[in-house]
RNA sequence: UGGGGCGUAGCCAAGUGGCCUAAGGCACCGGCUUUUGAUGCCGGCAUUCGGAGGUUCGAAUCCUCCCGCCCCAGCCA
């Protein structure tokens, strides 16, 4: 079951392997110590809706991983009841992201619809059974007659029709009689239970829609409940595992195992399901974000849809190791999103390779250097890994550094560069500042510095230490680029804890920068490889970019604690104000 | 007021009567290392398990009551 493309994470996996370690695979565990079953059978059932996203990832993990665990399998099922919301685009999309977070489901691709004649066998024999009748209310009526929550239901007056007639009404049903909503389909179960999915459920609804693959075949389709457990039950899985609002629907799931002739007998559990600070995670939110065109569409670097995360350059492995981190529970949880980040950061950190790139350019001239020479620096790829090799930097007369590693008249704590002290160049020399130039309006758009040629590479001789080390790139071999940086798309940890969620929209969550410089290595940058800009962070090729114009996306910073104390000492500035 | 769940540090989460004077991760706070103010390393961070009673030699783990939060009244999933 694992797949064979699976990157990092497959080192330390030797005897914590069948361990269970969440309270589901206590249950497999215990299931398959007991012989229970032959095999564990898990499967991943998203409705083909919309595009998956870091919610969908987490129960991926967990049913793809109990699989694997437990040397099982787990079958990827489109649940397709409902042709009026699902589209093809969402099929294929919920595949590629499945097959890029790393798991494969082998032959095991099902669609419920493939299900459809047996599923429809099946409501005849309820109704045989006595079972199940034919409800001629609308849908008021029946909202009516169903009770509340602390009221029982008041049977239907078509609850008691005849078997033969049932039989015929829903025959006409499937052979297209009546119109959308004339009538349903009711599994008799009890309309006085407290609990309301037994107060006569409906399980079939006409709907004269062309389904993405059954075309015009149906124009009756069952729902979720009626179908979700036989479909389970036919491909023999043995833990059905959804979230917990489907607690309540486990009687009715049950009764139908129970009451149909099924060829298994699966079992449903229930865990959280995954919120996240400053992300909205609800199909439906996520469709008005990208329909009402907040973002730029579901793969938008600021979704927290898979796709989104994948353009953001978030690696898979992270993904999946955050699926890990946060385990799996009954109690409603909102994890932070730091938490997501930091799996980010951890995976990049020991992977990415290193560039040097400048995203807010400050010329440099050192004025003692050669006018036109070039030199090839060494720089290391991957300082922390010695396997990623080396590459050459060219380092010039000319270059750009950050405008943020200078200040004119510098506060104490700040260790770059600043008129009269002396700084590394990464991989090249030590320079010394030695004049600020300015425009007219007294914006610094310059430097003039001096270089030790002693220094190459980084040293000095001498052993004089300096405090700080700056990247750069070399004027005349930068690439120019677009980089785009991106911030939490909304500005509180709920969206919509008081109020509409659009309203916390956060209007800064992308920012543009038109003027990037990038060292000549970058051009060769891909959209699947993200790499790291040393003391800035991590960023990868965008899909917009062309042959004439880079454009990259920031996927998350560096852990920065100077910008932290900075602003540390400037909220203790206001307080003193 | 019906039914179903949940409540262990700022956020996740182990723990299922005695190795718990409660794992681990994230966050946070110190220190060391460092040609990324990154990384790495070291240390700190719940005498307490929603609350109150009770059972027991012994309880986060068992019992009782109470409090709080979430889900359910789609012909959505």
């Amino acid at each position: 079951m694992s797949p064979s493309n699976t990157p990092v994470d497959s080192e330390d996996k030797t005897e914590e392997d069948s361990t269970p370690r969440d309270f589901i695979r206590d249950i497999v565990h215990e299931d398959m110590s007991a012989g229970r079953y032959p095999s564990v059978i898990t499967r991943f059932p998203p409705e083909p809706n919309g595009y998956l996203h870091i919610g969908h990832a987490k129960s991926i993990c967990l049913n793809f991983g109990i699989a694997e665990d437990f040397g099982g399998r787990c079958h990827l099922r489109f649940d397709d009841t409902n042709p009026t919301k699902e589209e093809q685009e969402y099929i294929d999309a919920i595949q590629e992201d499945v097959r890029w977070l790393g798991f494969d489901w082998g032959e095991h691709l099902y669609y419920t619809s493939d299900y459809f004649e047996q599923l429809y066998d099946w409501a005849e024999h309820l109704i045989n059974e006595g079972m199940a009748y034919v409800d001629d209310l609308t849908a008021d009526e029946i909202r009516e007659h169903r009770g509340t929550l602390t009221e029982p239901g008041t049977n239907s007056p078509y609850r008691d029709r005849a078997i033969e007639e049932n039989l015929d009404l829903f025959r006409q049903m499937r052979a297209g009689k009546f119109d959308n909503g004339a009538k349903v389909l009711r599994a008799k179960i009890d309309m006085a239970s407290g609990n309301i999915n037994l107060r006569d459920p409906v399980i079939y609804r006409i709907m004269h829609a062309e389904h993405p693959r059954t075309g015009a075949a149906w124009c009756i389709y069952p729902n979720y409940d009626f179908a979700h457990g036989q479909s389970d039950a036919i491909e023999n899985i043995t833990h059905s595992i959804c979230t917990l609002e489907f607690e309540d629907h486990r009687p009715l799931y049950d009764w139908l195992i129970e009451h149909l002739t099924v060829p298994s007998e699966p079992h449903q559990y229930e865990f959280a399901r995954l919120n996240l600070t400053y992300t909205v995670l609800s199909k439906r939110r996520l469709m008005e974000l990208v329909s009402e065109g907040h973002v730029a569409g579901w793969d938008d670097p600021r979704m927290p849809t898979i796709s989104g995360y994948r353009r953001r350059g978030y690696p898979a492995a992270a993904i999946r190791d955050f699926a890990g981190r946060i385990g799996v529970s009954k109690a409603n949880a909102t994890v932070e999103v730091q938490s997501l980040e930091a799996c980010v950061r951890e995976n990049l950190n020991e992977n990415a390779e290193r560039r040097m790139a400048v995203l807010n350019p400050l010329k440099v001239v050192i004025e003692n250097y050669p006018e036109d020479q070039t030199e090839e620096l060494d720089a290391f790829n991957n300082p922390n890994d010695e396997s990623a090799g080396s590459r050459k930097v060219p380092f010039s007369k000319e270059f750009y550094i950050e405008r943020d590693d200078f200040m004119e008249d510098p506060p104490k704590k700040f260790f770059r560069l600043a008129p009269g002290r002396e700084v590394r160049l990464r991989y090249a020399y030590f320079i010394t500042c030695t004049e600020a130039i300015k425009d007219d309006n007294g914006e610094v758009i310059e430097l003039r510095c001096t270089y030790d040629p002693a220094t190459k590479g980084g040293n000095a001789p001498d052993g004089r230490k300096v405090k700080a080390t700056l990247h750069w790139v070399s004027a005349n071999h930068a690439i120019d680029a677009q980089i785009r940086e991106y911030e939490h798309l909304f500005t509180t940890e709920i969206p919509g804890a008081e109020g509409e969620f659009l309203d916390d929209i956060n209007s800064d969550s992308l920012t543009v920068l038109a003027n990037c410089k990038l060292e000549p290595a970058l051009q060769d940058a891909s959209e699947s490889e993200t790499v790291q800009f040393e003391r800035l962070g991590y960023f990868c090729l965008d899909k917009d970019a062309t042959a004439e114009k880079m454009i990259f996306n920031k996927t998350i910073g560096l852990r920065d604690t100077w910008a932290k104390t900075q602003a540390k000492t400037q909220a203790k500035g206001q307080q003193n104000k």
